[in-house]
DNA sequence: AAAATCTGTTACGGAATACGTAACGAATTT
DNA sequence: AAATTCGTTACGTATTCCGTAACAGATTTT
């Protein structure tokens, strides 16, 4: 299969030989991803575009491999032990995940607030660590949760921060719809979102209140690497009209205060990040 | 390669027919999850056997399908942000009461107690789930009681494991009758409380003997999550007398199995938990 | 400074593997 | 009871993978 030279150009890499097999597979595992709950071999071989006799032997193999079980009943599949090992592992080596747990727990025992804590994967701020309140009441705040980039305090402050050619057709797509959340926001052209997020990032902070959760408000700050890039956000979240989102109120320092000491401790230099 | 009809029945499963190239290449991603860090390409390659150019030529494909990172410096190997998605679609999935129902159904057949799982909700150790025995006998657990902390196998391993400032408050509030059950039960200060949660971290495992209920005996067991933080409690329930709580004792032992089980279910590293 | 390792990476031919098509049995539906 | 749908398996050919070994770059040794 001789690529033309063009084509080479456009394609990411010269790609050094490789396993075609394992290529061939990572298809199943994404529709497994995608889809919430289990999925039927048919749905998985539309999904994928393969016939589903080859879907089949994949399966097979990803089963006895551990990244993938099968209802024992001959039934629908879904991801395996080995998946949840992966991402355990995965989860433990990035840094400030390790850092984050004890300082957002401070944090949530010092304003009484939850706390919780996105990084950027999966296409969006995707909600990585929790610390409750021992209040009942709010708390839709779930892990894996992937937010929106306009009408939510973590999406904000990651477009805030983030190369713009990251985000630019995500935020296309957010405003594409006329009667979607940003558009309620108030939000329809490029120039309202920087108008926006130049505010969030001239307070290093971001607000959300009442959009993709209703109800809801919150509060979001960077945390920065030693490479002074947007690796995470925390936030405070709490019920509308709870939670004193003015730059100068008690949550917004302790947020700004606990965001800061971790992006120190990340090797981030704070004085050079615009 | 024909196998010996000798050969085939030792082995576990009819084997399939699957793509040998993904289970060949698992054990790569396996030596990347053990692995605590990066690794160059000779640790993998011998960590698997494989020789260096064909390990090589899997991680060109895993990094491609983007299971796998390099250092851009042409070095050192890591899991990559697939692994991440992977992790996190895997645990959205996993509901502890859901894979804990047939694990307490073994466990209650086993042993022929009542087995019950409490989760934190509603202010205290919340019972969710009730696998019971055939005897009449016993067994006043209903479904939603909320146990008190001190004085409930359930409540005080929850006690032991969670956050102090999540339960001081209720904690005081038990402390403070003096013919309440805590009293009863010997607790008077913290410090009581404290000494005999030590015991229970030190086990892994709580007691409690004619406390809230009278003539009832409970071992209760923690079950933690991938943070590592208690989200269950799993306990045998059983009459005063006819329940050995004794650490070596068969129902203990079982249930810490149990317990550990569900653990690293949940991608618990329990080599890692006080 | 030159040589000698060590690293990660790539080439090549023979042999085993994967693909596509289609059939099979078992549920479930008509 | 017939028909559909589902998961699963068989078969022959073309493709891919494996093992050996060489290549360039970096680091260390002489």
């Amino acid at each position: 299969m001789a690529v033309d030279v063009n084509e080479v150009d456009i394609l990411e890499r010269p790609a050094s030989t490789g396993i075609q097999s394992i290529e061939n597979g990572t298809p199943v595992l994404r529709a497994l991803v995608q889809a919430k709950g289990p999925m039927s071999l048919t749905a998985i071989a539309t999904a994928t575009g393969m016939a589903p006799g080859k879907a089949h032997k994949y399966l097979a193999s990803y089963i006895r491999a551990g990244l993938v079980t099968q209802n024992e009943t001959g039934g629908r599949y879904d991801l395996g032990p080995f998946a949840l090992e992966l991402g355990v592992a995965a989860m433990r080596r990035i840094d400030v995940m390790e850092i984050a747990q004890a300082a957002m727990d401070e944090l949530r025992n010092l304003l009484g607030y939850t706390v919780s804590l996105a990084l950027w994967a999966n296409h969006g701020p995707t909600i990585m660590r929790i610390a409750e309140t021992p209040d009942i009441m709010s708390l839709t705040v779930r892990f894996g949760t992937v937010m929106p980039l306009l009408t939510s305090s973590f999406g904000r402050i990651f477009t805030a921060y983030l190369d713009r050619r990251i985000t630019q057709s995500m935020i296309q797509a957010e405003l594409a719809d006329p009667k979607g959340l940003a558009a309620q926001a108030g939000l329809r052209t490029f120039a309202d979102v920087d108008k926006l997020l130049a505010q969030f990032r001239a307070r290093r902070m971001s607000v959300a209140e009442n959009l993709s959760t209703p109800g809801r408000a919150a509060l979001a700050a960077p945390i920065f690497d030693h490479n002074n890039r947007i690796v995470a956000a925390i936030a405070v979240v709490s019920v509308q009209g709870r939670l004193d989102l003015d730059a100068d109120s008690r949550p917004a320092r302790e947020l700004a205060n606990t965001a800061r000491k971790l992006s120190q401790r990340l090797g981030a230099a704070l004085d050079q990040i615009p």
